[in-house]
DNA sequence: TCCTAAGCGAGACGGTACGTCCGGTCTTTGC
DNA sequence: GCAAAGACCGGACGTACCGTCTCGCTTAGGA
């Protein structure tokens, strides 16, 4: 009844280590410098298995960003009631782990990366909470009128994922108060304190 | 009374034309199929001449970025006395410039590089008005009383070009309303209306 | 009584569409670009079944010679009762085939297998008549008292064969009275014309 | 007054380097086995400066007959006055140092490399003696009278040199009279004993 | 009638080499 | 002493085949 493939099927394991290799050298040696040949050698594989597969090498951390090996904890932010001190705390998270040396690299490598391949680019926005996690905590603010009703949030949302990108970019150095007066920069006071 | 350099003097041709070159051909290929090779061929000069003078790609896109041949007017926002309306008319402005075709890779382009080097990345954020443009109107705004005391003016600008660069990067379509909802959600309600 | 082997037989009409399309390969593309995927796709077979039944593609162009797939009338001298015209003859034949522009890669791609496997060079020595209808044709003329008795056989029908091979691999240009020349060359006068 | 060409000029260095490595990789791996890569990582030589300089592999092997690097001496008939004899001895030296174990790989993959580029054919029929050496010692046999007058020359040492290549490819087994029938055979009784 | 061995197509896989592009360095010649 | 021309070593590109190896199916004797 199934209409029968024919052939050998593509190898898990090697899909696994390509990835897996993928994801170490992007991180060690950064966009631009990462070889598919490099890849291929650090997971033990010919290049046309690679080529079979993957398009390109930003199909490649396309598909390493999806499976969760370059940003391993996908950045959610907490709920406690009070969205400020959420963003704030999730904002600090954020910047303590991209400012880690080790992964400093990693994130201008990202940006670089989405910069030159649309896929890559979403992946990252994703990553980064700015749909699904960091949306939903806004909408439950919006929910217990913390926000305005007419808060933008997908705005909000991009100001505060666009802010760490900038952050990235500009190697800029994270003063500990940082996080909160962005926040409070971004979420102003759509719901007027003394509404 | 000269202190005495014998031997030619550096050509200023030389220098204009490889400039030139660099940023015909970055605008054409892009940042990461940018070759120097290229550029020497393009600039009529020899590879040597670019490498006596520069150190890097990084480093020639940086003097571009200086030498305002890559983005030709730095957006500066109006001021009409209104914070609101100037800030989304100058968004509009910026959006539509990266919207359109011919400058969309640039701007990526821009990202990439700015993510792979500190010196394109600093370059880039104050072609896009964050530091020197971009603040004053927001100081002025601060002094009429359109945005409160204690607003955090360098997160504001901050999120704004954070914004631009997210858009960029994720190639995000613009709605005419964007813009507004944008300024909407990062000057937020700084100086409240009821005040 | 039968030794019993079970399972499916050989496929003849894979064996014949392999040697069809080796043969047709060889011809259009030579032989360091005849290459077995190549023949596996015109053939319409899987690589496996050609690796099962032959060692190498040297062993597929042996197996051609033999069925006579690319040496199509295997050049017999004809027995008019004088050699030279004969050999003469013969010679030319052979010459005009080999000069036709199709058969010239046929012919050097022969010489190049043949250089490269023993089998194929055998082959190829015997498809130019070099053992047996040439020798056979050498005998009958020394019944007959064209040549002395103890005339070189094996080595004039040697020379004639080997002339051949070095008129293919020099590409030189053939004189119409070439094949004379060279016949008279190489039986001499081993029957003395005053004898 | 010079015509003045700039730039670096041409590493002779590399050059020796190249063919002596071709060479050598082509004695040892034989024809179609020989790889640019391999010459090139044996003469410690970038690939690009062997493709700067040559067109293919043939060219290289080409070169290499040129400069003999692969067939030391060029096989010249010595003269006694005895043309019979003179080949003889000749003919014996190319099929003694043929047959050594270690030059039948190189000189069944000169046959191969003839077959497969003009260049090369030409360059192994004149390395084998068939142009100049031989030629030269044929005249001088007919001058005195050990050949006709309407001898052909030309075809003689074609049926010569031909028997080498074609004992080549088949890989026969020399018996020690057999370069002396071969002479007997080519040089027939173009001067009649009985003249 | 099953069982089982073999043939066969399709095709994935680790490799090797291809010929090209470009990086960054060095050398030669001319101004 | 700068600049052009350009050769050089090295590394990676993306492609083509190699020969081996599963797969799932078909074919054809033995049990």
């Amino acid at each position: 009844m199934t209409q029968g493939r024919r052939g050998a099927v593509r190898s898990e394991a090697a899909r696994i280590s390509i990835l897996q290799a993928t994801a170490a050298q992007f991180a060690a040696r950064g966009w631009d410098h990462l070889a598919i040949e490099g890849i291929a050698a650090a997971a033990g594989v010919s290049k046309q298995t690679i080529y079979r597969w993957w398009p390109s090498k930003a199909g490649l951390v396309a598909d390493c960003l999806l499976e969760g090996l370059l940003l391993p904890e996908s950045f959610v932010p907490a709920d406690t009631g009070d969205l400020r001190a959420d963003l704030t705390a999730w904002l600090t998270t954020v910047f303590v782990f991209a400012d880690e040396p080790g992964n400093a690299v990693l994130f201008r490598s990202l940006v670089a990366a989405a910069a030159e391949d649309e896929q890559v680019g979403l992946q990252v926005r994703d990553a980064l909470g700015a749909s699904s996690a960091l949306q939903a905590r806004l909408e439950t603010a919006r929910a217990l009128g913390e926000l305005d009703a007419d808060a933008p949030l997908q705005q909000i949302s991009d100001a505060l994922v666009g802010v760490i990108v900038l952050h990235v970019i500009t190697r800029a150095s994270t003063a500990p108060e940082l996080p909160g007066r962005l926040v409070h920069a971004v979420t102003g006071s759509h719901r007027s304190p003394r509404g």
